[in-house]
DNA sequence: CACTTGACCTGTCCGC
DNA sequence: TGCGGACAGGTCAAGT
């Protein structure tokens, strides 16, 4: 899914998009994909505005003139879409996404006062929409538990390894991607960071060097920002509060890159299973012996 | 306890 | 063309 570089490009585009509108009215498909009781989506969502867009972790969080806040986690899968008045404008070919919603991935539909709207989407169903008072989202079972935030700067590298060791026996690609340990990585991002360090996604965190951990660190917090500077990665559904696609993957070193050369060495790029996810690797950038 | 695997869903792709 | 199985960017529960 949507990573954090993703979740990031969405909030941004969002901002742009729908602060200040008022919702006016909200429908949904799936009540696995909007769990809320009706009585506070009408007390609290119907006829609030949107005040300010924010992310933690992969959630995007909107919050409301009501004191509420739109907790929304879009898994693998999941989308979030606005659509204005003029369907068919600018930089929108007539075969573009935003025509065509909904569909049938849409979850919830959000319609705004000025007869706009924002679209759930999710193929999978594994996503959600939650509205929570903005005061208890840090109270959210995974908002408690969730590690550091990669891009902040109290987000050091002491910091990073302090909390990658306390998983000393797990694959370090296990443990980059463990939410606990930090904040927004998943399976392209925890490929991109440990080829440009020359590290087997393999090998035990505690056999990693501190100088090894020390250019982890540093990698993960390039790729993420280069990411960001290229709206993301786009596999399959990932596209942006516009509809728009990502370019980072045009970019990747070794992820989908499977059987074409590496560009550091020229061996042919492998795919195995690592943590129970595909992994991209050289195996000569990223010898399994140190 | 630490770590790994399976489940949640739907769609797509690949081999027979 | 059809069918079965593997797989897909995340997270949590259950299993070892």
């Amino acid at each position: 899914m949507p990573e954090l570089p993703e979740v990031e490009t969405v909030k941004r585009g969002l901002e742009k998009l729908i602060i200040g509108k008022q919702i006016s009215k909200v429908a949904s498909d799936n009540p696995k994909s909007f769990p809320n009781d009706p009585n506070i989506v009408e007390e609290f969502l119907i006829g609030s505005n949107v005040v300010r867009i924010r992310r933690r972790a992969k959630v995007l969080l909107i919050d409301l003139s009501t004191d509420y806040t739109l907790m929304i986690h879009l898994r693998m899968t999941g989308q979030v879409v606005y659509v204005g008045e003029n369907r068919f404008g600018a930089g929108h070919p007539n075969d573009s996404l935003v025509n065509k919603l909904p569909d049938n991935s849409t979850r919830v539909i959000f319609t705004f006062s000025d007869k706009t709207h924002m679209y759930f989407n999710d193929q999978r169903k594994f996503g959600w929409v939650k509205l929570v008072p903005t005061g208890l989202v840090h109270e959210d079972s995974f908002m408690q538990k969730v590690g550091p935030e990669p891009l902040e700067k109290s987000f050091t590298p002491e910091v990073f390894i302090t909390r990658i060791s306390k998983r000393k026996g797990a694959t370090v690609k296990a443990a980059l991607l463990d939410q606990t340990v930090l904040a927004g990585i998943g399976n392209i991002y925890a490929d991109e960071a440990l080829w440009a360090s020359r590290i087997h996604p393999a090998i035990r965190v505690h056999e990693l060097t501190k100088q090894q951990l020390n250019v982890l660190h540093g990698e993960i917090i390039k790729v993420l920002k280069l990411s960001i500077d290229k709206g993301g990665s786009t596999d399959k559904n990932y596209v942006n509060a516009e509809g728009k696609r990502g370019s980072y993957i045009d970019f990747a070193k070794v992820f989908r890159r499977e059987g074409l050369e590496c560009y550091e060495c020229g061996t042919e790029i492998e795919k195995s299973r690592v943590a129970g996810r595909g992994t991209h690797t050289c195996i000569v950038c990223q010898p399994y012996e140190r």
